[in-house]
DNA sequence: CGGTACGGCTTTAGAGCCGTACCGGTGCGCTAAT
């Protein structure tokens, strides 16, 4: 990074960069795309915002929680010499957002925060596309693969819109680094040779525990008995926002001072039960998947899980709301095989084959329908409609275009043939969910050092167990770890060397253990396969 | 996938068993009624 930027940096912001977000800063200077995967306050932030001081032109930042666009907002307006920073969103007024749109196109304001549902509008994107915006910045960029696909399909369209704001260099950040999640960031935001740093994954203050149970009755004593008995404050995940309120009431019961979180109370409840947990006047929030992003308490000492997370991804990042001023962190994890069935009933979904005829059909051979009278034209609900027409693009049944939906001119003539595509292509995905739900499973059930597997399930290696897990503590994870840390074939398959497979493809070898190799597979999801086969079968080769 | 609520059944009258149907997470933006 020029010393001019770096004096800058400091004068602007107060800013000494490390040397890692330098050089995704000087990647995305230089015009090259960018993947930051870093934990949450290690300053993904500062990356853009430095670079923005650098460019010639407004910095789009897509944000997936209105509340944490105006978060960064409130960060930036403290510098009293830092660029003016814009949100766009529904709860602007208009005056609000003509004024917005004033200093975007005056180029006053350099940092525009908005959510993907604005840049799927045509106005939206031709407004940023004339302010001449220098860069695109994807934060929190997991959302893409994990809430793209159904929930918010507005994610899958961002690499598209990135093309018609004239190909800015693109950069994603995110705290989650898995594989997977790295592969299809990469892919559904077409990035191009994406420099990519991910920096430590390691939390040592963190204490990972798992405890086994066989019921489910004996499980939810077991969570209260515990909660009610650890010190400090904390946070209790959840499935369902039913068990949010049965935790929350026994809890108190016990004496603690609790309240339940889930997305299904009023916004002034959850922001309510939110300010009470940062200042410290609850004890424990008890909540679903929706406590999460935007939470940044320094002293939460424990993360307790009730129920299995849907993915390591997802349990990673909650348990990394412990700890984060470095003093201990417990990660408690009370399991269960049977409540993954709860996990796969979520992962599945994919649209049926009649709504997936109904939606091709409303797309006319010649010519093209806008999403927004997709709807109407098929008959169907809007967000089901929308996530048909996904599923058939990505199977290639359809094209996305600037004027809408649109036949490919060699893609199939009819409705059935489209639907049996869509399902087809559904249905690989939906494999590479199962492998992830098998991997929360493995790490549940491993009686190796639970530091070894999250790391390694990330592509960072521990040499010895971490002496801070359970299993560390009772001794299995030496006796696991025994065969494979000597074992001189590790080095033929270190993490993260790509290789290929006669059946599945390409894929990534993400550990060792024992006598056992984890690869990803893009079209397959997670394999294991034995050391000695792939050795004397030559199942993988290097490539 | 697994839990639960509920209706119907019975070698039937008060209670238990069985099968079936239904439900379960995450947020944006927008509209309409207050």
């Amino acid at each position: 990074m020029h010393k001019e930027l770096r004096t800058r940096a400091a004068d602007v912001f107060g800013w000494d960069l490390h040397p890692e977000q330098e050089r995704v800063v000087d990647a995305v200077l230089d015009g090259r795309d960018a993947l930051a995967l870093m934990p949450t306050g290690s300053g993904k932030s500062a990356i853009y915002q430095v670079a923005a001081l650098a460019l010639d032109g407004p910095v789009v930042v897509v944000s997936p929680l209105v509340a944490l666009q105006e978060d960064q907002v409130v960060g930036i307006e403290d510098h009293p010499d830092a660029p003016r920073a814009v949100t766009i969103n529904a709860t602007r007024g208009s005056r609000q957002l003509e004024d917005a749109w004033d200093a975007v196109a005056s180029g006053e304001a350099r940092y525009v925060f908005l959510a993907p549902e604005q840049l799927a509008k045509d106005e939206v994107v031709e407004k940023l596309r004339d302010a001449g915006v220098a860069l695109v910045t994807v934060d929190e960029a997991h959302c893409v693969s994990s809430w793209g696909h159904d929930f918010r399909p507005d994610y899958l369209v961002l690499g598209e819109v990135v093309e018609r704001l004239g190909r800015p260099p693109v950069l994603a950040m995110t705290a989650t680094g898995s594989t997977p999640v790295r592969t299809e960031i990469v892919e559904r935001l077409g990035m191009r040779d994406p420099l990519v740093v991910a920096t430590g994954f390691d939390r040592p203050n963190l204490r990972f525990e798992v405890v086994r149970h066989s019921d489910d009755e004996s499980k939810h004593e077991a969570v209260v008995e515990q909660v009610a008995g650890l010190e400090g404050v904390g946070i209790v995940y959840v499935a369902t926002r039913a068990e949010t309120l049965v935790y929350a009431d026994e809890l108190v019961e016990s004496g603690r001072r609790a309240k339940p979180y889930h997305a299904g109370l009023r916004v002034r409840d959850r922001e309510q039960v939110h300010h009470e947990f940062l200042d410290g006047e609850l004890d424990v929030v008890v909540a679903t998947s929706a406590f999460g992003m935007g939470i940044d308490k320094p002293d939460v000492r424990f993360v307790v899980h009730a129920d299995v997370p849907e993915s390591v991804d997802a349990y990673y990042q909650e348990v990394g709301r412990a700890g984060r001023d470095g003093d201990v962190g417990l990660a408690t994890m009370h399991y269960r095989a049977e409540d993954l069935g709860l996990r796969r009933f979520f992962a599945s979904g994919s649209p049926r084959p009649a709504t997936l005829r109904a939606v091709f059909d409303a797309v006319p051979a010649e010519g093209s329908v806008a999403r927004s009278e997709l709807a109407e034209r098929s008959g169907l609900a809007a967000r089901t409609a929308g996530r048909a027409a996904n599923a058939l693009v990505d199977a290639g049944a359809l094209d996305d275009g600037e004027d809408g939906l649109t036949r490919r001119p060699d893609g199939p003539r009819d409705a059935e043939a489209a639907a049996g595509l869509a399902k087809a292509q559904a249905k690989e995905r939906e494999e590479i969910e199962e492998s992830r739900i098998a991997m929360m499973r493995r790490f549940a059930e491993t009686s190796g050092c639970r530091r070894q597997f999250l790391l390694g399930y990330f592509g960072d290696e521990l040499a010895e167990p971490c002496g801070n897990c359970d299993t560390c503590t009772a001794g299995t994870a030496r006796d696991a770890d025994a065969h494979g840390a000597d074992g001189a074939n590790d080095d033929a398959w270190p993490p993260e060397a790509p290789v290929e497979h006669a059946q599945w493809g390409r894929g990534t070898v993400m550990s060792t253990e024992d006598d056992r190799l984890t690869v990803f597979f893009e079209s397959a999801g997670y394999k294991t396969l034995g050391l000695a086969d792939v050795e004397e079968r030559h199942l993988l080769e290097r490539v």
